[in-house]
DNA sequence: CCGATTTCAGCTACACTGAAATCC
DNA sequence: CGGATTTCAGTGTAGCTGAAATCG
């Protein structure tokens, strides 16, 4: 028996490695919570600050761009939104083409709060990796990538 | 600018690759919303059924031992923990040699819960690798694990 | 006294369902 | 009418702080 795997059999007592499932969360939950540390005086959650990242990246995402990137529900998602616009983090200003959609956009604030947090944040990343050599780093990318795009669901 | 990395200019206007923090969680949200999905029928979060995968292989485990290793606070796992004690998968005992500690473990029907849902879990991590060679496999979990070992609080 | 474990109270954030309104 | 986006109301889980009690 093994995390993360059926318990088939009470015979082996034999510890089996951790099944893959369990070693990705493990290292979120290590990521996050260590995201969330750093991130304390900015006011903001790992989940926030990541909302902050995508905006940065793409400007105009909408709230259910969004919520198909974090693989949760339009209303999940709207209420981080929320957040964010109550601490004046983004804004929204109507499509010009599509009336009912909402764009998303960073303010001055959110944009330096990303400048400020940049740094640690990056920190905290080549922590994370400070055991991995440039090419090992290159090849968990390359795999997570890949295991990210089986599990994606066929849009 | 990438995800999870400072903006630190606003000329440059080519997308780079997303940071690893990123791609790790955003493999993680995946693999979360695909395990809750397949293990509603059981009434169980991903988050319990790991606690209870923890159990299976480490009876005897205490709360604040489940709080160790998720990297929260003891408060939060008593909460996770009430959940599944009044669900009866778990049941908890007094320690001998220590009277405040309270020893959790599986009851039947926890395990039962694991030998019914075990099969479809180990599906899911299938199909996630899918695209994987059974080396790149291997490669994925030891980097996973020496990304880990890096972050972990050293105790 | 100190450290670790558990518990209680209160709070915020996260995520879901169901339903409704708006727009293409 | 159907599909997509947003919103409202309600519910439950997850995670935190602060404080207290218990035990070694």
């Amino acid at each position: 028996m093994c995390f993360h795997r059926g318990v088939t059999s009470d015979v082996s007592t034999e510890a089996q490695p951790p099944g893959l499932l369990y070693v990705v969360k493990q290292l979120e939950l290590l990521v996050r919570s260590r995201l969330d540390e750093v991130l304390r005086p900015a006011g903001v959650t790992t989940l926030q600050y990541t909302a902050l990242t995508v905006l940065a990246q793409r400007p105009g995402t909408t709230s259910a761009d969004l919520a198909r990137l974090s693989f949760t529900t339009a209303q999940s998602t709207a209420d981080l939104v929320s957040g964010l616009l109550k601490k004046g983090l983004v804004e929204r200003a109507p499509d010009p083409t599509h009336r009912r959609r909402l764009l998303l956009d960073l303010t001055d604030a959110g944009r330096e709060l990303l400048v400020a947090y940049g740094p640690v944040v990056d920190a905290l990343e080549e922590e994370m990796c400070a055991d991995l050599t440039e090419w090992e780093r290159g090849a968990l990318r390359d795999l997570l990538t890949r295991a990210r795009r089986s599990l994606t669901p066929r849009a």
